[in-house]
Order: structure tokens, then C-alpha cells, then sequence
DNA sequence: TCAATAGGGTTGCATTATGAAACCGAATTG
DNA sequence: CAATTCGGTTTCATAATGCAACCCTATTGA
């Protein structure tokens, strides 16, 4: 049967799921951080099956993460640029790049040295803050609504 | 063929999501997260398919981000429980949370208000940020190694 | 004691999704 | 005017998914 999607779910992380779950959007989307625009560049790098790599294009566009772009220049027709919401995902893909980094690192090779432009100092790593920037681990958050209700 | 893999990958973001990038395992663990430890609980909760649930579980487990836990209890005799890897996933599910709740909102639905549980504040949204803790936007990070090489 | 139920899985089968390669049409290049 | 490039679509074999049915072990419960 058809993949379960989560389009209605009143889980915003299943709907985010929805969009950009998949084995390659999310992967799509890094590359488009990097500067790729282009669905031959996309192919090559990733070494996406093309029809895949269509598909995914298409979602992206249609869930208006990407925006494709007509450029009129010689051969290279088509541009896909990310959109705010696109560019929204940066924290998610650091976070994850990071995960990736520290549980998963690879064997023989160092982790990509992000660093701020400005100062020239690596970034810090992700976390959940409070309102004054205090780190939350996962036990120091709660849900208000399901707490009372819980209680009740 | 085979769904493609990237277990060797140089892209620490394509084997984060070798192991948390399908369908399932990362809404699996968002459920961990809530408190869900047991089989039947993510089967009725996620609305998952009973194969595809101990599919994701085991590999979840065998990637090292849950611990099945053998509890003698009446009935429930395993349960499924965050290790400190699953547990540093906090970031990325909220990440996704935020951006989920920014750009897909539910049409009658508020998002899930998550709070500091000492302050009762909201938690603030994820952000990339430097050292010290001045947020950066995707435009303001670079790679040093690579822009050195394209400089040369 | 013996049937009913719950927990945690497997198995079978139909439906989809994925990947590789071939093919296509328009525009450029040589 | 033949060869490329770009951006796709088509075809086909293989893998993944969802559902329902089934299984085995404990525990109830009468």
C-alpha cells in the first residue's frame, strides 16, 4: 500500500517529516546551502537517479522550499534557489550535521570546520535555550497543556 | 535496486540520515522523548505498521540510539529506552519541531507549547550561533578549507 | 484446568518507491 | 549539420511499505 504521509497529522514534526523526510530532500536542500542550483550539478554531486532527482525537485518546489527560476543563459535553463522557508531549514541541517559529527564520525576524515565569517571562529554547537539562553536538556522541558491535564 | 546507502559517506549529514532519515525512526523517537518506551504504546500512538515498527526499532537499537531493556513486568517485558545518542537527537527534533510549527502550522491547532520547566518560559527558537551565542544566518558561515581552495 | 487476552513478533501478499539505463526535445556549440 | 548540454520522461527490475493473518509465551480469570 501507499506510504503512510502525514500531511493532516496535528504533529508538526510529522508534517515537517512529511516534506522533507525522505532520503534525499533534506540532502537536496544541504546541497542547495552549499551554492547548488543546478539539476545537473545536484545529479552529479549527489549521485540522485535522475527521475528521482525530479521528483524530489518538484516537491520541494511545490512545497515552496526551492523556487525554480528561469535563466535564459546559454544551455543552463533552469535554477533552483532556496526560499526563506528553504534557507528556515539551516538549523535543522546543522543540527543533524552535528549529530552526524559527533556519534557518527568519519573514520578517517575531519569534521567540516564551519565557521562564522566574521569572526572566523568555528560555530558553537546546537542547543535548546530558554528565553535567556540557558542550555535545556530534554528533562528540563514540559508541556504545560498535557502537564495539568495529566494532574487533573 | 536497492535504496541507496551512505554509511561511508564523507557527509556527516547523509549518514545522520542513514540512521534517523527515513519515514519513521525519527517520529519514533520524538514518541521516546514523550516518555513512550513500550512496543505496543508506539504502535497505537505512531499508527504504525507492526513489521515496519520492529524493523525501526531494531535498527534504532542496533545504531545504538535506543536500548531495548529486558523488564520482568507482568506482560510488558521489554522496553525501549533513549540512550545518551538518542537523547542528543533533542536538538534536531525541536529544530524540526520549530520549523514545522513556523511554516506548516495546523489550520486549527496551536503549536505545542514546550517550557522551561524550572522558569515555565517557553523555550526560544533554535538558532545557528557563534561562540558567543550571536545567531548566524546560513549566509554568514563558510568552510575554510574550501574557501581557501577556491580561492588558490 | 482451560479458555481468553496481552505483549512482541513473523509471514504473505499487494501496492509503491527507488535506481539504472535508455530515450527525448530544445537550445548551443563546433 | 553532427555532437553536446540541460532538463526531463519512460521502462523495467528490485526493494520498501502497509495491512491482515498468524505464532509463541505469559498472564488473567473463571
Amino acid at each position: 500500500m501507499a506510504r503512510k504521509r502525514f500531511d493532516d497529522s496535528n504533529c508538526s514534526v510529522a508534517r515537517a517529516l512529511n516534506e522533507v523526510g525522505d532520503w534525499w530532500s533534506l540532502l537536496i536542500v544541504l546541497q542547495a546551502m552549499y551554492g547548488t542550483r543546478r539539476y545537473v550539478d545536484f545529479q552529479q554531486q549527489l549521485g540522485i537517479a535522475k527521475n528521482i532527482l525530479c521528483d524530489r525537485l518538484s516537491r520541494l518546489v511545490e512545497n515552496d522550499v526551492l523556487a525554480k527560476v528561469d535563466v535564459g543563459e546559454h544551455g543552463s535553463r533552469y535554477e533552483y534557489r532556496l526560499t526563506d522557508k528553504g534557507r528556515d531549514l539551516f538549523p535543522v541541517v546543522i543540527a543533524l550535521r552535528q549529530w552526524g559529527d559527533k556519534w557518527n564520525p568519519a573514520p578517517d576524515q575531519a569534521a567540516l570546520d564551519l565557521r562564522d565569517r566574521a569572526s572566523g571562529r568555528p560555530i558553537s554547537p546546537m542547543q535548546v535555550q530558554d528565553a535567556d539562553g540557558k542550555p535545556l536538556a530534554l528533562r528540563d522541558v514540559f508541556l504545560p497543556d498535557l502537564d495539568e491535564e495529566q494532574a487533573g
